[in-house]
DNA sequence: CATACCGCTATTGTATACAAAGTGCGCCGG
DNA sequence: CCGGCGCACTTTGTATACAATAGCGGTATG
């Protein structure tokens, strides 16, 4: 996608994520356009992309509204993830290159500083996390899984997550990346495919326990 | 979507499952246009939905190529649609209503209908199968779900399933479909899983004996 | 007082014009 | 003859103008 709707795409999924569109309310494009500081015809890509991933609904005829996710919705989207991601991983086993492995093991040293300190350094934790997770999503070699793990991998989910775990959890979660690491090396799908679904189920308690939204 | 908008997406989704344009060739969207008899505005719409559904990609920058789906990459959507729609039936399971179940089991009824003549009617198979998988998807009642299979369930490949289907194995598809609707009746999600997966797993290789595509 | 009809307005859909960017071809120089 | 540079053309991206449509409110009538 190109800058204009780009920017029109982060701008409103912005809004959206951190709340200052509440769910429910009415969008339209003219007002989008002006608050993204571009014309119509980039707001209304944005548009279709984000009512595809979910974050908009279009009512009776063509009206559009910020989506409503109660928890039955995040918990969908976690089951969804596990799935899909625990699925990438068993393909990655067996298709991962040793370059890769060694970026995850890169990746996952970095995720162990940053839990290992008195404070945890939860920013680091949170982009190498990410890093994390797309190595492994394109080791697996499949644009329909990654295509359909993106519009399920919401970082705001995450990063609320992550602000949810103490440091024995933070750790934890840097351990079970370790023994992905491990299950990829020894190229075993089956045990790559069990260890991401116990880490994204896990993700989604410490998730359920957080707060109601704030 | 709109009326353009729906006729180009169509439009340019048939050009590409019929062959007409073959994998690999690019597209240019003021060629679509004309053929289309609209716009470049709802062609661009057409394209991005394509896009995300992986029926045409993007190359280095920004022109457009008729996708190429090799054996593999069908391998990975049925796998994919297995995944995802043996998990909808699960949640169909507990979730159907009463009408719904009934209207499943007419369905399946005119799929027995069809299947039982000499000459099988497979026009009217292919008909009530998409029927009877829509209402069980519907009845998994995830937007999720339901907007996921939707990219991942093309009725050219479920039609050259069928075509290669023997009067005897479309008898057991519609048999598979009476044990999902026992599954259903049961509210048994495990079961229901089960069944669905087999029921795609089973066209899965139906669909690979076929002979290389046309 | 309720309801139905009509017309205005707000919003989305489509077309077109223009801007930007990339590609390929031809030309020139080594 | 080969390689690099530059220009023209093709193609995509964005803005804007116009068309169609749906929603809303007012008014008039039963």
């Amino acid at each position: 996608m190109s800058k204009a709707s780009e920017r029109a795409y982060a701008e409103i999924r912005g809004l959206i994520l951190s709340g200052d569109a509440l769910p429910g309310s009415p969008l339209t494009e003219e007002a989008l356009a002006d608050i993204c500081g571009v014309s119509r015809t980039p707001v209304r890509e944005a548009l279709r992309r984000l009512e595809a991933e979910l974050y908009i609904v279009r009512s009776d005829s063509q009206r559009l509204f910020v989506a409503d996710w109660n928890a039955e919705d995040l918990a969908e989207m976690f089951t969804l993830r596990a799935m899909l991601e625990a699925h990438a991983a068993a393909r990655a086993a067996t298709r991962i290159t040793p370059q890769a492995l060694d970026a995850l093991r890169a990746c996952n040293a970095r995720i162990g500083a940053a839990v290992a300190q008195a404070e945890p350094d939860v920013a680091t934790f949170l982009n190498e996390n990410r890093s994390f997770h797309e190595i492994t999503i394109a080791a697996a070699d499949s644009p329909r899984l990654a295509t359909m793990l993106a519009a399920l991998v919401e970082q705001p989910v995450v990063r609320r997550t992550a602000a949810r775990y103490n440091r024995t959890e933070l750790a934890r979660s840097a351990h079970e990346h370790g023994e992905l690491i491990q299950a990829f090396a020894a190229q075993d799908a089956q045990w790559a495919q069990a260890v991401m679904t116990g880490h994204i189920r896990r993700a989604f308690h410490a998730f359920s326990a957080a707060e109601p939204v704030p």
